[in-house]
DNA sequence: CGCTACTTTGAAAAGCTTCAACCAGTGTGG
DNA sequence: CCACACTGGTTGAAGCTTTTCAAAGTAGCG
């Protein structure tokens, strides 16, 4: 890559700069980031540490997107996490990975030799407190997750999916209420399934059965319009009225 | 209650203070702690918060233990988290509690106002290194529990619950390899479906069966009897490898 | 003694998975 | 260029697991 296409290096081009755990640094503390951070990429499918495995750096994701996947003896496997850019990879004080960590799509990550990253943490109390609030949103997050995969049925968690993707289109693109609201599926049926507990077949069923209900429209096999959203959250067996500016 | 009784409400008395997020403070922050702690206590089957309630202040559990529960609009539950002492509840920066808290058993809370934490939080960076340490913790937890949730039957689910019970009583009494394994089950068969996402009557099925084929023993109806820990680990699903001292 | 809360068990029904066949699009080597 | 394999997706039928509905047993307590 030319050094003009290398911008997104510099801390205070970073795309992620308002998000990560860096996000209340100061411009001196900016130097100190610069200096450590490296970059590593990632192919699609590739896997960025296996569960179990010693894992020396933390990272931020800079770009794309990565899970974190649990496996039990016999191979049955769930997907526990999906990092979005800015998320925050690895934790310190701990070198082993409980979880398997694959790149979905090509990925970039920001990364921090463990031990620096621990220092740097005593040096510069922002980045705890940061880090804390992004921990707590991710154990919310998973909380919610657990009433899914505890409780709904395959169709109220295929709809649960949906709204959630639909939810982050609106959010990143500023659709208005009134803008037909369309988005693409970023993940094959094999990966909604490790998603949800479901098997593939039966995301493949529930996803027709949604379409047949003209609760969702498909184009292609991964572009999803949502003619009415409202409908689609009451089908997920969620509150309407718990969603902001529906 | 007299003096007398109150020993543990002074912090270098107090039973969860090597645990709790005041576990790295120092003598003199222990004496500002202090003079903003206050005690709540509630009753078994009291409710601490609802759901979307506001909750103006943070606390330790220091006695006891407390149930988190998500509900679906059709009434659907499930416990996505389980407090016990030296566990915090509440989160710093929010006020609105996402879940519905209960007192599971007798319950004493070690409380400060929202706004008095986050201005000590400010003032001793010892508290939020314990807090992220902590929610970091619960994540991994939350997240173990999500593949529980996802993927066991019914049998291994039950069978994870009381291998998690037995792991428990095992570190908490110093519980040699070669002694009898029991516990109390501190649940009704109703709180554990709600826990594993299971109907009350599945939860009995399982229970049963696990006693005959010679999994558990049971006395009364809420003692158990582990025989053969691995045994019951492998029914779990799980890697015997992965628990430590077996 | 007769509540009430908790537990157990059975039978039928629903829901999801498993096994199997097949389709569509894409890339590859003869 | 076509045949072939490969990946991802769809659909059907049978079977198994869990839920639902129903009935009845047990223990603690006023």
């Amino acid at each position: 890559m030319g050094s003009f296409t290398n911008d997104w290096k510099k801390c205070k081009n970073c795309p992620i700069r308002h998000r990560a755990f860096c996000s209340r640094c100061e411009p001196d503390e900016f130097a100190k980031l610069e200096s450590l951070k490296y970059y590593r990429t990632y192919n699609a499918g590739q896997t960025v540490v296996w569960a179990g495995d010693k894992m020396n750096f933390v990272a931020s994701v800079v770009t794309g997107t990565a899970t974190l996947r649990e496996t039990l003896i016999d191979g049955r496997t769930l997907m526990v996490g999906l990092l979005l850019p800015a998320d925050f990879l690895g934790r310190p004080g701990r070198s082993i990975s409980p979880y398997e960590v694959t790149a979905n799509t090509d990925l970039v990550l920001c990364c921090f030799r463990r031990n620096a990253f621990e220092k740097m943490m005593e040096e510069m109390p922002h980045i705890g407190r940061r880090l804390l609030e992004m921990s707590l949103d991710e154990l919310d997050a998973a909380r919610e997750w657990m009433l899914i995969l505890g409780r709904k049925s395959a169709r109220e968690k295929i709809a649960s999916l949906l709204v959630a993707l639909a939810q982050r289109k609106k959010a990143l693109h500023q659709i208005g209420p009134n803008d037909r609201l369309n988005f693409h599926l970023p993940l094959t049926r094999e990966s909604v399934a490790d998603y949800l507990g479901l098997t593939l077949e039966t995301v493949c069923r529930q996803i027709s059965a949604l379409k047949r209900d003209r609760l969702i429209e498909i184009e292609g096999k991964r572009d999803i319009i949502v003619p009415d959203l409202t409908a689609l959250i009451r089908e997920a067996g969620d509150d309407v009225g718990s969603y902001p500016s529906i």
